[in-house]
DNA sequence: CTAGGGTTAG
């Protein structure tokens, strides 16, 4: 039945085996059944996650062929796996094609060129797309009005985005910890912490519970800001909540710390990080701020002490304490 | 077995 051919499908299509799914499908046609479309979305979605997008979009004609037609649902993903690869340009080819065959792109479609357009910089496309949804009489989601808040904030465009945020309580679309998120990380960036501070308070007032990305962005933020210490009061007050900053934020955080004069703090914190499994601790850029926090601290009464005995537990290299330059 | 696709930091 069609219903024992949809199986197969499901555990093929799980396989990501494109060749194999379109042999059951040319053997679902000739026998007239149906296959469940939703198969097809995942199988896309999981070769695109794999790198296979090619093998993606191949599987796409063949189903073409066959006379059996992907949905606005499959292309989003084709069109989203292509975004994510860097190829935002094919993913608008493909939205222009399918477009012209009489597709009626839906929100989610655009929502994911406008984040295309976005995660390559290209800030002017992203709002093209936003306003080519408008034209076509399309609603804009609390997705798409926190997508165009990061655009028009890395764009200098922070009044927009603020606007953005009005806009939203007036349509009643409900601000998320994502919007706050972005307009904070946005002010601050725009060097507009007080600003940042409000709107955080203004989130809690909400019942909008910051998350761990809401207080990486805000500790991040208020150090970019030179305002470290009202970060550490944050900071501390994540740890509480159990969030913990990962490796590389808290790197950032202690270079902020030992810069502002806090080299207590800051050793006491660098001492966690290096306790932790380093296990992608190559990173050139984590080594890096390592080095640079480890100079100043070594070089620094309160704290050398500290540092020393962290070099004899084998958790920083002696080359790091000496000046470095020949390290790496 | 009629849904499945989209967003935040560094």
């Amino acid at each position: 039945t069609e219903f024992t051919y949809n199986s197969l499908f499901y555990g093929i299509c799980r396989r990501k085996d494109p060749n194999g799914a379109s042999d059951l499908l040319r053997e679902m046609c000739t026998n007239g059944h149906r296959p469940w479309i939703k198969n097809c979305t995942e199988m896309v979605q999981q070769l695109c996650f794999s790198g296979r997008i090619t093998e993606a979009l191949g599987f796409l004609e063949e189903m073409l062929k066959m006379g059996f037609l992907p949905d606005i649902v499959t292309y989003s993903a084709a069109m989203n796996g292509l975004c994510k690869t860097g190829e935002v340009d094919n993913a608008l080819g493909l939205f222009r094609d399918i477009s012209a065959k009489s597709y009626l792109p839906d929100v989610v479609a655009h929502n994911i060129l406008i984040n295309g357009f976005r995660l390559s910089g290209k800030l002017n496309e992203a709002q093209e797309i936003m306003e080519e949804m408008l034209e076509k009489g399309l609603f804009p989601s609390v997705v798409t009005y926190n997508l165009m808040i990061d655009v028009w904030c890395k764009s200098g465009n922070i009044e927009k985005a603020v606007d953005c945020l009005n806009k939203m309580v007036d349509e009643e679309k409900s601000p998320t910890v994502v919007t706050y998120t972005s307009l904070i990380d946005g002010l601050c960036g725009a060097g507009r912490p007080d600003e940042a501070i409000v709107l955080w308070h203004k989130m809690s007032d909400k019942s909008c519970a910051p998350n761990k990305i809401a207080y990486t962005a805000f500790v991040n933020g208020l150090c970019k800001c030179g305002r470290v210490e009202t970060a550490l009061t944050y900071y501390e007050e994540m740890m509480t909540k159990g969030f913990v900053l990962d490796t590389f934020s808290c790197l950032y955080f202690i270079n902020a710390l030992i810069s502002n004069g806090n080299t207590t703090k800051g050793c006491e914190l660098l001492k966690e990080v290096l306790q932790r499994d380093m296990t992608q601790g190559d990173d050139l850029k984590m080594v890096g701020l390592i080095n640079k926090a480890v100079e100043v601290l070594s070089k620094d009464g309160r704290t050398s002490p500290e540092i020393s005995i962290l070099v004899e537990k084998g958790l920083i290299s002696r080359a790091q304490t000496m000046g470095k330059k020949d390290g790496n």
